[in-house]
DNA sequence: CGGCAAACCTGCGAGC
DNA sequence: TGCTCGCAGGTTTGCC
Protein backbone atom coordinates (compact mmCIF):
# COMPACT_ATOMS: atom_id res chain seq x y z
CA UNK A 1 0.00 0.00 0.00
CA UNK A 2 2.62 2.61 -1.00
CA UNK A 3 0.94 6.11 -0.39
CA UNK A 4 3.26 8.79 1.28
CA UNK A 5 3.35 7.08 4.24
CA UNK A 6 4.06 3.86 3.69
CA UNK A 7 6.91 4.88 1.79
CA UNK A 8 7.97 7.01 4.86
CA UNK A 9 7.54 4.19 6.93
CA UNK A 10 9.54 2.15 4.87
CA UNK A 11 12.63 4.60 4.71
CA UNK A 12 12.57 4.36 8.31
CA UNK A 13 12.01 0.46 8.75
CA UNK A 14 15.45 0.23 6.12
CA UNK A 15 17.00 2.93 8.09
CA UNK A 16 18.52 1.26 11.45
CA UNK A 17 19.41 -2.17 8.88
CA UNK A 18 21.14 -0.50 6.20
CA UNK A 19 22.56 2.94 7.27
CA UNK A 20 26.19 2.72 7.87
CA UNK A 21 26.20 -0.98 6.33
CA UNK A 22 28.00 -2.10 3.77
CA UNK A 23 26.18 -4.20 1.20
CA UNK A 24 28.12 -7.26 0.53
CA UNK A 25 26.14 -8.95 -1.30
CA UNK A 26 23.48 -8.01 -4.33
CA UNK A 27 21.42 -9.90 -6.07
CA UNK A 28 19.19 -9.03 -8.92
CA UNK A 29 17.38 -11.77 -10.55
CA UNK A 30 15.85 -9.95 -13.57
CA UNK A 31 16.55 -7.64 -15.83
CA UNK A 32 13.75 -4.87 -15.08
CA UNK A 33 10.80 -3.77 -13.35
CA UNK A 34 8.19 -1.07 -15.00
CA UNK A 35 12.10 -0.07 -16.36
CA UNK A 36 15.16 -1.61 -17.00
CA UNK A 37 17.38 -1.92 -14.08
CA UNK A 38 20.75 0.05 -14.76
CA UNK A 39 23.37 -1.92 -16.65
CA UNK A 40 25.31 -4.22 -13.81
CA UNK A 41 23.16 -3.19 -11.11
CA UNK A 42 24.66 -5.59 -8.61
CA UNK A 43 28.09 -5.25 -9.26
CA UNK A 44 27.82 -1.58 -9.16
CA UNK A 45 26.51 -2.00 -5.41
CA UNK A 46 28.29 -4.64 -4.01
CA UNK A 47 30.61 -3.57 -1.74
CA UNK A 48 29.17 -0.02 -1.35
CA UNK A 49 28.15 1.30 1.93
CA UNK A 50 24.87 3.08 2.89
CA UNK A 51 25.01 6.39 4.00
CA UNK A 52 21.28 8.06 4.03
CA UNK A 53 18.13 7.06 3.21
CA UNK A 54 15.52 9.36 2.64
CA UNK A 55 11.82 9.97 1.27
CA UNK A 56 11.03 12.08 -2.03
CA UNK A 57 6.86 11.79 -2.39
CA UNK A 58 6.45 8.03 -2.98
CA UNK A 59 10.32 7.39 -4.03
CA UNK A 60 12.93 6.54 -1.85
CA UNK A 61 16.62 7.32 -2.38
CA UNK A 62 19.80 5.43 -0.76
CA UNK A 63 22.76 7.43 -1.25
CA UNK A 64 25.65 5.54 -1.49
CA UNK A 65 29.48 6.35 -0.07
CA UNK A 66 30.49 6.77 -4.05
CA UNK A 67 28.21 9.40 -5.02
CA UNK A 68 25.61 7.82 -6.87
CA UNK A 69 21.74 7.38 -5.57
CA UNK A 70 19.78 4.17 -4.98
CA UNK A 71 16.25 5.29 -6.54
CA UNK A 72 13.35 3.09 -6.02
CA UNK A 73 9.43 2.99 -6.28
CA UNK A 74 7.14 0.83 -4.89
CA UNK A 75 4.54 0.61 -7.59
CA UNK A 76 1.83 -0.20 -6.94
CA UNK A 77 2.60 -4.05 -4.74
CA UNK A 78 6.27 -3.44 -4.13
CA UNK A 79 7.62 -4.49 -0.65
CA UNK A 80 10.40 -4.68 1.70
CA UNK A 81 11.49 -7.57 3.48
CA UNK A 82 13.84 -7.67 6.56
CA UNK A 83 15.16 -11.31 7.24
CA UNK A 84 18.23 -12.89 8.21
CA UNK A 85 20.75 -14.11 5.39
CA UNK A 86 20.02 -17.58 4.50
CA UNK A 87 19.47 -20.09 2.52
CA UNK A 88 15.53 -19.68 2.35
CA UNK A 89 15.19 -19.86 -1.66
CA UNK A 90 13.86 -16.31 -2.81
CA UNK A 91 10.09 -16.46 -4.07
CA UNK A 92 8.57 -16.10 -7.75
CA UNK A 93 8.20 -11.94 -6.89
CA UNK A 94 11.73 -11.71 -5.11
CA UNK A 95 13.29 -9.27 -7.38
CA UNK A 96 16.18 -8.02 -6.00
CA UNK A 97 17.72 -9.00 -3.04
CA UNK A 98 20.81 -6.65 -0.60
CA UNK A 99 22.77 -8.76 1.89
CA UNK A 100 24.74 -6.74 4.51
CA UNK A 101 28.11 -7.10 5.66
CA UNK A 102 26.01 -7.60 9.53
CA UNK A 103 24.32 -10.76 8.21
CA UNK A 104 21.10 -8.75 7.31
CA UNK A 105 18.86 -8.95 4.05
CA UNK A 106 16.55 -6.57 2.61
CA UNK A 107 14.31 -8.37 0.07
CA UNK A 108 12.72 -6.38 -2.74
CA UNK A 109 9.74 -8.22 -3.98
CA UNK A 110 6.93 -6.81 -6.33
CA UNK A 111 4.20 -9.37 -8.17
CA UNK A 112 2.80 -6.63 -10.49
CA UNK A 113 6.59 -5.16 -10.93
CA UNK A 114 5.22 -1.49 -10.90
CA UNK A 115 8.44 -1.14 -8.80
CA UNK A 116 11.75 0.72 -10.41
CA UNK A 117 15.01 0.59 -9.19
CA UNK A 118 17.47 3.21 -10.84
CA UNK A 119 21.28 4.40 -10.43
CA UNK A 120 21.34 8.72 -10.32
CA UNK A 121 24.73 10.37 -9.55
CA UNK A 122 23.61 12.23 -6.22
CA UNK A 123 24.13 15.49 -7.64
CA UNK A 124 22.05 14.67 -10.63
CA UNK A 125 19.19 13.72 -8.32
CA UNK A 126 16.48 16.59 -8.72
CA UNK A 127 16.76 16.86 -11.94
CA UNK A 128 16.42 13.27 -12.51
CA UNK A 129 13.27 12.71 -15.20
CA UNK A 130 11.15 11.16 -12.47
CA UNK A 131 11.36 13.30 -9.84
CA UNK A 132 11.90 16.65 -11.77
CA UNK A 133 8.37 17.29 -11.84
CA UNK A 134 7.16 16.64 -8.69
CA UNK A 135 5.28 19.29 -6.59
CA UNK A 136 5.69 20.07 -3.32
CA UNK A 137 6.08 18.09 -0.51
CA UNK A 138 2.12 17.80 1.55
CA UNK A 139 4.63 17.76 4.71
CA UNK A 140 6.72 20.74 3.86
CA UNK A 141 5.74 23.94 5.96
CA UNK A 142 6.15 25.44 2.34
CA UNK A 143 2.98 23.80 1.16
CA UNK A 144 0.63 26.45 2.21
CA UNK A 145 -3.08 26.40 0.94
CA UNK A 146 -2.17 29.10 -0.95
CA UNK A 147 0.51 27.53 -2.64
CA UNK A 148 -2.36 24.81 -3.50
CA UNK A 149 -4.62 27.14 -4.47
CA UNK A 150 -2.78 28.46 -7.41
CA UNK A 151 -2.17 25.24 -8.38
CA UNK A 152 -5.86 24.17 -9.23
CA UNK A 153 -6.33 27.40 -10.59
CA UNK A 154 -7.45 26.89 -14.04
CA UNK A 155 -8.25 23.14 -13.68
CA UNK A 156 -11.73 22.11 -14.18
CA UNK A 157 -11.29 18.55 -13.50
CA UNK A 158 -12.38 17.11 -10.35
CA UNK A 159 -10.67 18.18 -7.25
CA UNK A 160 -9.77 14.56 -6.21
CA UNK A 161 -8.31 13.75 -9.52
CA UNK A 162 -6.22 16.88 -9.11
CA UNK A 163 -4.77 15.77 -5.62
CA UNK A 164 -3.00 12.62 -7.22
CA UNK A 165 -1.50 14.16 -9.71
CA UNK A 166 2.44 14.50 -8.94
CA UNK A 167 3.17 17.58 -10.29
CA UNK A 168 0.73 19.51 -7.94
CA UNK A 169 1.18 17.78 -4.71
CA UNK A 170 3.66 15.04 -4.78
CA UNK A 171 3.16 12.15 -2.54
CA UNK A 172 -1.24 11.86 -2.14
CA UNK A 173 -2.20 8.51 -3.51
CA UNK A 174 -5.73 7.38 -4.36
CA UNK A 175 -6.80 6.22 -0.21
CA UNK A 176 -4.91 9.36 1.24
CA UNK A 177 -6.90 11.48 -1.73
CA UNK A 178 -10.40 10.15 -0.30
CA UNK A 179 -9.43 10.63 3.09
CA UNK A 180 -8.65 14.01 3.07
CA UNK A 181 -11.63 15.44 1.42
CA UNK A 182 -13.74 13.73 4.01
CA UNK A 183 -12.29 14.94 6.45
CA UNK A 184 -11.94 18.20 4.92
CA UNK A 185 -15.33 18.25 3.80
CA UNK A 186 -15.16 18.57 0.33
CA UNK A 187 -17.26 17.23 -2.77
CA UNK A 188 -14.33 15.17 -4.62
CA UNK A 189 -16.24 15.85 -8.33
CA UNK A 190 -16.14 19.44 -7.17
CA UNK A 191 -13.96 21.25 -10.03
CA UNK A 192 -10.35 22.03 -8.76
CA UNK A 193 -10.80 25.56 -9.28
CA UNK A 194 -14.16 26.01 -7.71
CA UNK A 195 -12.33 25.33 -4.28
CA UNK A 196 -12.93 28.64 -1.92
CA UNK A 197 -9.86 30.34 -0.41
CA UNK A 198 -11.55 28.50 2.93
CA UNK A 199 -12.12 25.66 1.76
CA UNK A 200 -8.08 24.86 0.33
CA UNK A 201 -7.70 26.06 3.75
CA UNK A 202 -9.53 23.30 5.50
CA UNK A 203 -8.02 20.80 2.55
CA UNK A 204 -4.15 21.49 3.30
CA UNK A 205 -4.42 20.63 6.77
CA UNK A 206 -6.70 18.50 5.98
CA UNK A 207 -4.07 16.45 4.32
CA UNK A 208 -1.24 17.05 6.10
CA UNK A 209 -3.66 15.46 9.07
CA UNK A 210 -4.27 11.99 7.20
CA UNK A 211 -0.61 11.71 6.48
CA UNK A 212 0.75 12.55 9.85
CA UNK A 213 -1.72 10.00 11.19
CA UNK A 214 -0.98 7.43 8.91
CA UNK A 215 2.57 7.44 9.54
CA UNK A 216 2.40 7.69 13.51
CA UNK A 217 0.33 4.54 13.51
CA UNK A 218 2.81 2.97 11.17
CA UNK A 219 5.49 3.87 13.12
CA UNK A 220 4.02 3.03 16.65
CA UNK A 221 3.32 -0.47 14.85
CA UNK A 222 7.01 -0.96 13.43
CA UNK A 223 7.91 -0.43 16.98
CA UNK A 224 5.97 -2.04 19.08
CA UNK A 225 5.35 -4.96 16.70
CA UNK A 226 8.03 -6.57 14.72
CA UNK A 227 6.53 -8.43 11.92
CA UNK A 228 7.70 -11.53 12.43
CA UNK A 229 7.81 -11.55 8.09
CA UNK A 230 9.61 -8.93 8.46
CA UNK A 231 7.67 -6.66 6.13
CA UNK A 232 7.60 -2.91 6.70
CA UNK A 233 4.79 -0.43 6.50
CA UNK A 234 2.27 -2.81 5.46
CA UNK A 235 0.11 -2.83 8.49
CA UNK A 236 -3.78 -2.76 9.21
CA UNK A 237 -4.99 0.91 8.68
CA UNK A 238 -8.32 1.86 9.55
CA UNK A 239 -9.72 4.56 6.55
CA UNK A 240 -12.76 6.93 7.50
CA UNK A 241 -14.37 6.16 3.94
CA UNK A 242 -11.59 4.02 1.79
CA UNK A 243 -13.37 0.79 0.38
CA UNK A 244 -15.89 1.59 2.89
CA UNK A 245 -18.66 1.29 0.54
CA UNK A 246 -22.23 1.26 1.92
CA UNK A 247 -20.83 1.60 5.48
CA UNK A 248 -22.16 4.44 8.00
CA UNK A 249 -20.47 7.69 7.70
CA UNK A 250 -18.13 7.92 10.17
CA UNK A 251 -18.89 11.99 10.64
CA UNK A 252 -22.90 11.91 10.29
CA UNK A 253 -25.81 10.16 10.93
CA UNK A 254 -27.08 9.86 6.63
CA UNK A 255 -28.91 7.11 5.92
CA UNK A 256 -27.04 6.35 2.61
CA UNK A 257 -23.54 5.99 4.14
CA UNK A 258 -20.31 5.95 2.15
CA UNK A 259 -20.78 6.33 -1.24
CA UNK A 260 -18.54 4.82 -4.35
CA UNK A 261 -18.07 6.41 -7.50
CA UNK A 262 -15.19 6.27 -10.25
CA UNK A 263 -13.25 9.29 -11.39
CA UNK A 264 -10.57 9.38 -14.01
CA UNK A 265 -11.05 5.16 -13.24
CA UNK A 266 -9.93 5.00 -10.00
CA UNK A 267 -12.99 4.33 -6.96
CA UNK A 268 -13.24 7.63 -4.85
CA UNK A 269 -15.37 7.14 -1.64
CA UNK A 270 -17.05 10.11 -0.25
CA UNK A 271 -20.42 11.05 1.92
CA UNK A 272 -22.35 13.16 -0.23
CA UNK A 273 -24.39 14.62 2.70
CA UNK A 274 -21.04 15.73 4.83
CA UNK A 275 -19.28 17.03 1.82
CA UNK A 276 -20.03 19.73 -0.41
C1' DC B 1 -1.65 22.56 -21.48
C1' DG B 2 -5.74 19.81 -19.63
C1' DG B 3 -8.34 15.60 -19.51
C1' DC B 4 -9.05 10.95 -20.28
C1' DA B 5 -8.30 6.00 -21.57
C1' DA B 6 -5.16 2.54 -22.06
C1' DA B 7 -1.09 0.16 -20.99
C1' DC B 8 2.21 -2.10 -17.97
C1' DC B 9 1.65 -6.88 -14.55
C1' DT B 10 -0.06 -10.50 -11.08
C1' DG B 11 -3.15 -11.90 -7.41
C1' DC B 12 -7.36 -12.21 -5.08
C1' DG B 13 -12.16 -12.49 -4.01
C1' DA B 14 -16.86 -12.73 -5.73
C1' DG B 15 -20.04 -15.06 -8.39
C1' DC B 16 -21.54 -18.80 -11.14
C1' DT C 1 -13.61 -27.43 -7.07
C1' DG C 2 -12.74 -24.57 -10.85
C1' DC C 3 -13.53 -21.09 -14.02
C1' DT C 4 -14.23 -16.09 -15.43
C1' DC C 5 -14.62 -11.44 -14.25
C1' DG C 6 -13.69 -7.31 -11.99
C1' DC C 7 -10.80 -4.97 -9.17
C1' DA C 8 -6.40 -3.47 -6.74
C1' DG C 9 -2.93 1.46 -2.90
C1' DG C 10 1.01 3.95 -9.36
C1' DT C 11 2.75 6.11 -13.29
C1' DT C 12 3.55 6.92 -18.20
C1' DT C 13 2.09 7.47 -22.80
C1' DG C 14 -0.59 8.82 -26.44
C1' DC C 15 -4.68 10.71 -28.37
C1' DC C 16 -8.21 14.41 -28.58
Amino acid sequence: MPELPEVEIVCRGLAPVLEGRRLALVQVRRANLRLPFPVDLALRLTGRRVEAITRRAKYMTWRLDDGWVVLGHLGMSGRMIIGPCDDTPPGRHDHVIFDTDEGRRVTFTDPRRFGLLDLVRAEDLAGHRLLCKLGPEPLDDAFTAKVLKAGLAGRSGPIKVALLDQTLIAGIGNIYASEALFRAGIDPTRAASSLTAKEVGRLVPALKEVLLASIASGGSSLRDHRLPSGELGYFQHSFAVYDREGEPCPGCDCAQGISRIVQAGRATYFCKKRQK
